[in-house]
RNA sequence: CGGGGCGUGGCGCAGUCUGGAAGCGCGCCUGCUUUGGGAGCAGGAGGUCGCAGGUUCAAAUCCUGUCGCCCCGACCA
């Protein structure tokens, strides 16, 4: 391919709206350009990208023995509304408008695809012969996400790899954790061929449902999640989710009588503290929150925060929401400010660390007023205790080992769904009995786009991005240092066409430009290699061949040329994999 | 949805406060020179200043409304 002929809008500027690494450098390079918020064109190069990522993921997923199949964006509202989905996606649901009932009124664009599948199993999968099954699709997804960021980050349309596997059991032969551990696997391969930097994570499964799911992280400081794990690799979990060890009883407390002081507008842990001359340590936080519409009281440490999903986990809900200022005055009894777990009647859950408190401090639940000399278990009962705090520095792993907080990127997740969806669509297989059973399933999804972007983040410099051999556009860039010199274009050429014919995806540069101008580009563009034909060193009989990443310049003669390039192709590719 | 910022040739920006001929840099086109880390000179094309109202002799500039984009937060299968 000839650069004059193809089509790479790169620029010298930095656009102004790309803050992250990756958008800047896309937008740059010529991947891609924006056409709405979260909305993003592919321009050649980077859909060349894109689409070798896909091949991986196709690859990958095919020797784990799933099955490609495709389905529409377009889905029927009504199986939404059998899942309730509708009312629990929100705003993230895109929905067709339409007059009255009209078709499109009663159609949304597909944010991920459990309902159409289990629609789908339900109509075919109905003997335990068929099972297990593992379904997957490449295609796009639509979420209205409320604010789409950081390029191709987070968008509102994205390629997704989803698959859905379907079994009649959990544990053993054709089970789900036999597919979902084959899953997890082929996840690895992916990213590994695709050279991230990935993490598998612990994770929570949010309202896709389910109870177990990982996610594959790349860490990165343009991420969005917090990424959780010991220094010596032993433990990794999102924030959301991530244990820590219990903390050892203070020992400090001489079991003080308990004493109701004037607080007058210090309802803030801060201010508490500074009024009391008091550590926040020596503060329980109390946090009432709703759940099911019942009150439901969260004791933490001052210094502590809770983590809403452990306290639903706790809690045995679905989830929890703060509560309104009218419901914390009507359990307290008081103004926001003032809550504490003394005399309360309400759900309490206390987390561990607050069993190691002694002599604390709280809320009275009378405006204005906190106690000291709070013990828990002698002043309050301590009913229901449980690990609902986040993490944060400082703490240890379960294990013991002392954890580090970075930002990463959420590639892939896997979920054990079970039968949740297969309930709500009534979607059965027969047993050898002749007995009906919900389908159990696992779902399985890569953002093909963010693992562009991952790469990205992880791999680029002050120059540009450096590719991996397998995600590049092309493997090789041609450099012709003066295209009107007839032996520097002949030579030029004449190695792209061997190039190619030995199988390598190579790009000639027969643009009228100045080295230097040619050489950034590239740079930014980030070929893995870089054939330099310039007049200079075609008069010592040789070429150079540049290596991206490392910057080693070799001088060989162009009849050489060929094997050095697919020798070092081959071996940057097994360097590269993670 | 709350807070903040921004919409001016393809890209990056100035001009807006204080109304009075739409500018600069990059890129693009033509010609000549130049060719090993974003070349030089000369000439040239390209913008109803997001949109709609209003005020005014006169609006990129002031007022009202509206749309869009970015950042922080909330939310996030």
């Amino acid at each position: 391919m000839n650069w004059t002929r193809y089509f790479i809008p790169t620029t010298k500027e930095v656009p102004a709206d790309a803050f992250v690494p990756s958008h800047q450098l896309m937008l740059r390079a010529g991947l891609i350009r924006q056409v709405g918020s979260g909305a993003y064109t592919y321009l050649p190069l980077g859909y060349r990208t894109l689409r070798k990522i896909e091949q991986i993921v196709r690859d990958e997923m095919n020797a784990a023995g799933a099955i490609e199949l495709h389905m529409p964006a377009m889905h029927p509202i009504e199986w939404w509304e059998q899942t309730g989905r509708v009312a629990a996606m929100g705003d993230v649901l895109l929905r067709l408008q339409g007059r009255g009932e009209d078709w499109r009124s009663r159609t949304v664009l597909g944010p991920t695809h459990e309902e159409v599948i289990t629609e789908l199993a339900r109509a075919y999968l109905v003997s335990y012969k068929q099972l297990p099954i593992n379904l997957y699709q490449i295609q796009t997804k639509f979420r209205g996400e409320a604010r789409p960021k950081s390029g191709v980050l987070r968008t509102r349309e994205f390629l997704m790899k989803d698959a859905y596997s379907f079994h009649e059991r959990v544990e053993g032969p054709g089970g789900l954790n036999e597919t979902y551990q084959r899953m997890y696997d082929a996840y690895r391969a992916i990213f590994g061929r695709c050279g991230l930097p990935y993490v598998p994570v612990e994770a929570e499964s949010g309202a896709i449902g389910g109870s177990v799911s990982h996610e594959f992280m790349v860490p990165t400081d343009a991420g969005e999640d917090i990424l959780v794990r010991a220094a010596d690799g032993s433990y990794a979990a999102n924030l959301e989710r991530a244990e820590v060890a219990p903390l050892p009883d203070a020992g400090d407390g001489r079991h003080e009588p308990l004493r109701e002081v004037h607080t007058p507008g210090h309802g803030t842990i801060e201010e508490i503290s500074r009024f009391l001359g008091c550590t926040p340590q020596k503060l329980i936080k109390t946090i009432i929150y709703e759940a099911n519409g019942e009150p439901l009281v969260a004791l933490v440490r001052g210094d502590h925060e809770v983590n809403e999903a452990k306290l639903a986990r706790a809690a045995g809900v679905r989830g929890v929401t703060q509560a309104s200022p009218e419901l914390i005055r009507q359990v307290t009894g008081a103004e926001v400010g003032f809550a504490g777990p003394v005399g309360l009647q309400a759900r309490i859950i206390a987390d561990r660390v607050v069993t190691t408190m002694h002599d604390a401090v709280t809320g009275a639940n009378k405006t204005d007023y906190h106690v000291t000399g709070v013990n828990p278990g002698r002043d309050f009962a301590l009913t229901e205790v449980a690990d609902i705090r986040l993490a944060m520095e400082g703490d240890r792993a379960p294990n013991g080992q002392p954890l580090r907080f970075e930002k990463c990127i959420e590639v892939g997740h896997v979920f054990k769904l079970g039968t949740k969806y297969s309930d709500a669509m009534s979607a059965t297989y027969l047993d050898a009995q002749g007995q009906a059973h919900p389908l159990i399933m696992g779902c399985y999804g890569i953002g093909l786009n963010r693992i562009m972007a991952a790469a990205i983040e992880a791999r680029h410099n002050d120059k540009g991005i450096c590719w991996p051999v397998a995600i590049a556009p092309f493997h090789v860039v041609i450099c012709a240092l003066d295209v009107r010199d007839e032996s520097v274009l002949a030579t030029a050429r004449r190695l792209h066409d061997e190039l190619e014919a030995a199988g390598v995806e190579v790009l000639l540069d027969d643009r009228d430009a100045r080295p230097g101008f040619k050489f950034n580009d590239a740079d930014l563009i980030g070929f893995p290699l870089r054939i330099n034909v310039g007049k200079r060193s075609l008069g010592d009989g040789v070429v150079e061949l540049a290596v991206r990443k490392s910057g080693e310049v070799r001088k060989l003669p162009p009849a050489e040329t060929v094997s050095a390039v697919t020798g070092l192709l081959k071996t940057l590719l097994e360097q590269e994999r993670t």
